[in-house]
DNA sequence: CGGCGTTTTGAGAGAGCTCAACATCGGTGG
DNA sequence: CCACCGATGTTGAGCTCTCTCAAAACGCCG
């Protein structure tokens, strides 16, 4: 089932222009007008949000087949950043012909329901792992939800993602190295 | 235009069956079957789910007019536990019904969709609240946002809605009554 | 080889967590 | 009215953990 509602979303980009973007290029910044809305075609794009000096965190981790910043449908201006982790390509179609799309289909707009509904569950799984005062926790509840940690050269990013320093997680994965 | 959103879910649960909820009293557990929606009609219900050693984490305060584990609409099973905060009303309407009438009427589509997005930003919100370090800058941004400090004798839910001991709180709370 | 970014490791300080004691408040029942 | 009781608020001391600053060791690529 899920597929299919899936399926139903990504049909209605099939005919949107296609955008690559290099790694670390941004495709809209906090304050931005919300004119489109994006899909990712390949790569992965990361939603953030600045912190005080100059870290970012990370509020979805959007790979193939995902909507960017699905909240923003209904806002005028974005809340976050959004910068391609690697390289990517996004597809985009204006906000009005995706939103008369949805009011013009039921089948679609109860797909996008749901995969809106699917985003609140993921976005409270991560405040649930963000508020775990430790690391080990913090990974522990992160890797049992499905997720793995990136290829060597890319941790950081992971640390981004559970909301600690490069350190912190340096540390914990050497810590299970040695003693797992 | 919020306001015209959140009265047509509204009056989709006019004709819903009220429940009277005791303070503590839960409305439903994770593991149990979905088998309604649930709206605020009056006082406040939480959404928490436990961590270990009996502490629990609030991922939703659902206040009057709000839509309690509005995530759960696609799901056959809650993945949180659902109490009342205080004297509480719910009304409660058969998720098959629910969903019918989403399908049936596209504007009321649209406004869930507006409703669940915004359920989104809320979540995002929290988690990046939460995944600041200091409880001072984890009120700050609290307070910041709307939400005002609760009346004396519920301060501890403040506490587990900002993913903080009451201890710390406290000290917080003291530390700003005499030093502003 | 020489940069540049990532990974590793060290040391110190800061801040929250835990355990613990005690005060305060509100309600109950003798 | 007062003693008792539970829950909430308050404060203290110690521990642990992360954060910060800092300095290396790699690894990759021009």
């Amino acid at each position: 089932m899920i597929t299919i509602m899936h399926m139903s979303i990504s049909k209605l980009f099939q005919d949107a222009r296609d955008t690559g973007l290099a790694p670390g290029e941004t495709l809209f910044v906090a304050g931005d007008e919300v004119t489109g809305i994006f899909m990712v075609r390949s790569g992965r794009v990361h939603l953030q949000r600045h912190t005080t000096h100059g870290a970012h965190m990370v509020l979805q981790n959007a790979g193939p087949g995902v909507v960017v910043a699905e909240a923003s449908a209904y806002s005028s201006r974005y809340h976050c950043d959004a910068v391609a982790a690697e390289e990517s390509v996004v597809a985009g179609m204006p906000k009005e012909r995706f939103l008369s799309a949805l009011a013009d289909e039921p089948a679609l707009a109860e797909s996008w329901s749901a995969l809106l509904a699917r985003s609140v569950q993921a976005a409270r799984l991560r405040s649930e792992i963000r508020s775990m005062p430790r690391v080990a926790d913090r990974l522990d509840a992160w890797l049992g939800e499905g997720n793995a940690l990136p290829e060597r050269g890319r941790w950081q990013e992971a640390a981004a993602e559970l909301g600690v320093t490069r350190e912190a997680l340096y540390r914990e994965l050497a810590r299970r190295r040695v003693k797992p």
